[in-house]
DNA sequence: CGCGATGTTGAGATGCCTCAAATTCTGTGG
DNA sequence: CCACAGAATTTGAGGCATCTCAACATCGCG
């Protein structure tokens, strides 16, 4: 059974998501919990399985998408480190439709329902992140919607590339394939539009990697948060 | 000031939302707030008007939606009796960018930032509830994404009355403008898949009435679930 | 009765996907 | 170290779904 650090802990209490949390309340979620080390390109979790435990990412990525019929795939949602995924599944009714895999290789805290349930209890404090991070999801979500009905795609691989740099920091390591299944798009409009922002000097590009040179330009016009 | 009834409680207490909170609950929740009546096309919430306030509709119906730049609105969500708006708002920055519109004469239990916090904090068992409606609330907007990344207008607007239909029966009082705000297209799409459903005896139409005859043939044929 | 909102239908424009072919890169195994 | 397979990128051309615009019919409300 791996075993996690003092550093651990030490990334998780400056995260985003753990604001205003002791120390010691991070520790506790630690000890509720068992680390597990996932190989890159592992499903977490897939469709149907009723998957009801709750992950946060200690170092690596995962890819949170739905396959749909036709073959493509969709992604909602990156997770990094110290972000939580499945946040409200002890809550819901398993039955559920995301799909979760690792882009690297991941390490996680593992948190079965039954002790994540028993933790919030036993610290409703937390109840305050988890919703403002609910929260921020259903406004990205909306966000996303409106992009999708309003926006051109070359505004929308804008607003994912601006996202993700954001989130990612410089170069991105990600294919055309992946920004077109968070832009809803394809691979080859992907590739067209930074084409063109190569041209303009906003980017520039090598295999799977993208440097943002001017994310000014990348900036979104539009209320509305994305977070991806 | 207006007053509630005994009966009101009765229609909360038999809600979706509610279900597993005790009559006592409910009541406290009415006895923390307060009764306010909006008359119809009503704006109760506007964009950066920091609107911090819970409803809860008691009779009458509210659109929740955004307009956009372009002068297109997208509607985001439909709130019925016995249902919550803003459940997370007092949780989370409130420069959200939502609007909601009363879109008839509407009756709403109305509860401030600070009451909604205590009466959480008392009776902490809503928690449940709350969530799971924000669970719902978010697997819905998944799945609006997923339409609108990969199913054709057709297709959208079956779901969309479908799911109307689900939720407020037969006939459904709504013009094509609103089917379409919520569909993500336009008024001449709308009515021009509508008309191909007359043609089948799927539906019948009037001026801002939607008779659907034949549920099962809008059955929707993918995983996920719509709630609107 | 008339005005504004809604519904109806058509034709044209267009953004984007699809398909296809060629090129470049990366990693693997001989 | 090289050859090769597979994946990612690049670019072009064609087609199609859907938006847009426009004209007209219809309904309901004051």
């Amino acid at each position: 059974m791996e075993n996690f650090t003092e550093k651990d802990i030490d990334v998780f209490c400056r995260a985003s998501f753990f604001k205003g949390l002791s120390r010691e309340i991070i520790s506790n979620l630690f000890v509720a919990g068992k680390v597990v080390t996932f190989p890159k390109n592992t499903f977490v979790s897939s469709i149907g399985d009723n998957f009801g435990t709750v992950l946060f990412v200690i170092s690596g990525l995962l890819r949170v998408s739905v396959g749909s019929s036709s073959g493509r795939r969709i992604t909602f949602l990156l997770v990094k480190t110290a972000e939580p995924y499945n946040l409200l599944g002890p809550y819901l009714d398993p039955s559920r439709f995301l799909e979760a895999q690792t882009l690297e290789n991941t390490r996680c805290l593992e948190i079965t329902s039954k002790n994540y349930l028993d933790f919030v209890e036993r610290h409703p404090i937390i109840i305050h992140n988890i919703l403002r991070w609910i929260g921020m999801g259903l406004d990205c979500a909306n966000s996303r919607l409106l992009d999708l009905m309003e926006k051109k795609v070359e505004d929308r691989i804008l607003r994912v590339l601006s996202t993700l740099h954001n989130k990612f920091g410089s170069p991105l390591l990600f294919t055309s394939q992946e920004i077109s299944e968070i832009a809803g798009t394809t691979p080859e409009s992907t590739l067209r539009t930074m084409g063109l922002l190569r041209q303009m000097g906003i980017i520039s590009t090598q295999r799977g990697k993208i440097w943002i040179h001017d994310s000014a330009a990348l900036k979104d016009t539009e209320f509305g948060r994305l977070t991806i």
